[in-house]
DNA sequence: AACCTTATTGAATAAATTGTTCGGCATCTA
DNA sequence: TAGATGCCGAACAATTTATTCAATAAGGTT
C-alpha cells in the first residue's frame, strides 16, 4: 500500500479514537475529524463511504489486534491444562486490553463501544469454540452455540465491568473468578 | 396528563418503534417520525429535547414494563424455591418477551438495541440483588458486584442471542439450561 | 533523473437535517 | 363560557453530509 495512503489511514484513525474518547460517536462530525487528522475532505471520502463504515474499519482492526495477539500466546504457550492460569485464553486478551494498546479502551468505555463489541464477541466465540474440548458439551444436551454464546456473552461483559469499575484487578484474578462462575464439570 | 399529550406521545413512540424495525437508529430522520406519527414539527420537540431522549425515554418505558410485570408475577407466586421453574424471574421475562408486548421485540433486535439492553441490564441487577440468597456469595470471596455482573450480562446475551436465532425454544427451557451453566451450588 | 501513476488538496456545491420561533387554531378543564 | 394549554406548520439559521473537479504533491519504476 501506498505509504501516503497509509498516512492518511493512521492519523484518521488516530483523530477519531482521540475524538472518541471526548465525545460521543453521534457527536464527532467529519470536519472534526478532517481537522484534527489535518487531511483534505476529498481524501477523508476517497478511504471510507461515510462516517459510519470508518466506525467499521476501526473496530475491525482493533479487534484483529486483540484477538490474534491473544492467539499467538496461547499458542506459544500450547493448550495446556486449564490449571495452568497463564495459558488460559482469556487471560492473555486481559491481560492484552490492560496494556491499553492502541487506546482499545477508549473505544470500549465510549458510547459506540456497540460496534466494536459485536467484532469482539463474535471472534471471542470462534475461538472458543476451536479450542473448547467437546467433553464440555457431551454431557450435556445444550445447544453449542448457546453455550458459546453464554461464555462470549458473559466473558464481554465481563471486560465492561472491568473497565468501568477502574480496571483494579489483575487479569490472573478476574480470569480466576469467572471461570468458577462457570459449572463444575467445565474445563475450559 | 392532558388526552392530547398522550395521543401525541404514544403516536411518536409508535412511530419511532415502527420506523426502527427498518431502519437503524442513525438512519432515522425527525422528520421520518413526524410524518409517520403525523404530529407537528414543533409539538416534536416540546415533548423530546433530542431524537436521543426519544430513544431513552422510549427505552425507559419498555423496561419498566417489563421488569413490573416479572416483579408482579413472582410477587404472586411468592419466592418459591428455586425448583419450581414457573416462579423463577427469568422465566417470567422470557414468557413476557415471547408475547411481543409493546414491540419490544423490534427494539432489542435493532441496532440501537443498546441503549435499551444498558437499562434492562441495570434493572435485572438491582432485582436479583434484592432476590439472590446470600449463601451464593458467602462460600467465595468473588465480588457481589461481579456476580451479579455476571448473571445480568449472561442473561441480556442469551436474550439477544433468543431472538436473534428466531426464538424457536420455550422459556422453561431456556431457564433451564441457562441456570445449568452455573456453579452446581448456586441456587438462584 | 525523468516519467508516469496515484494520492491529496481545498473550494464550491446540493441536499438533508437539526432545533427554534411564532401566530393561528383546536381542545381540554374549571 | 372563558382561560389555559397543546398542537400545527411554515419559515428560518446553522450544521452536516457527500460529491465533484482542477491543481498540486508525492510515490514508485525504469
Amino acid at each position: 500500500m501506498d505509504r501516503r495512503q497509509k498516512k492518511t489511514r493512521t492519523a484518521i484513525f488516530e483523530a477519531f479514537t482521540e475524538l472518541l474518547s471526548k465525545k460521543s460517536y453521534s457527536q464527532i462530525s467529519v470536519q472534526d475529524i478532517l481537522d484534527r487528522a489535518d487531511v483534505g475532505r476529498s481524501t477523508f471520502y476517497a478511504h471510507f463511504d461515510t462516517k459510519d463504515d470508518l466506525l467499521d474499519a476501526l473496530c475491525r482492526e482493533l479487534f484483529d489486534h486483540i484477538i490474534n495477539h491473544a492467539l499467538d500466546q496461547t499458542h506459544t504457550h500450547g493448550l495446556l491444562p486449564r490449571e495452568e492460569k497463564d495459558a488460559s485464553l482469556f487471560f492473555h486478551i486481559l491481560a492484552h486490553l490492560q496494556e491499553n494498546d492502541g487506546n482499545i479502551l477508549r473505544l470500549i468505555s465510549s458510547d459506540s463501544k456497540g460496534a466494536f463489541l459485536r467484532y469482539f464477541k463474535e471472534g471471542i466465540k470462534e475461538v472458543v469454540s476451536a479450542s473448547l474440548p467437546k467433553e464440555a458439551f457431551s454431557q450435556t444436551n445444550i445447544p453449542k452455540d448457546f453455550v458459546l454464546n453464554h461464555i462470549s456473552g458473559s466473558f464481554i461483559s465481563m471486560v465492561e465491568w472491568w473497565i468501568s469499575t477502574g480496571m483494579k484487578q489483575s487479569p490472573k484474578e478476574l480470569d480466576e473468578w469467572f471461570f468458577r462462575l462457570f459449572p463444575d464439570n467445565f474445563r475450559l
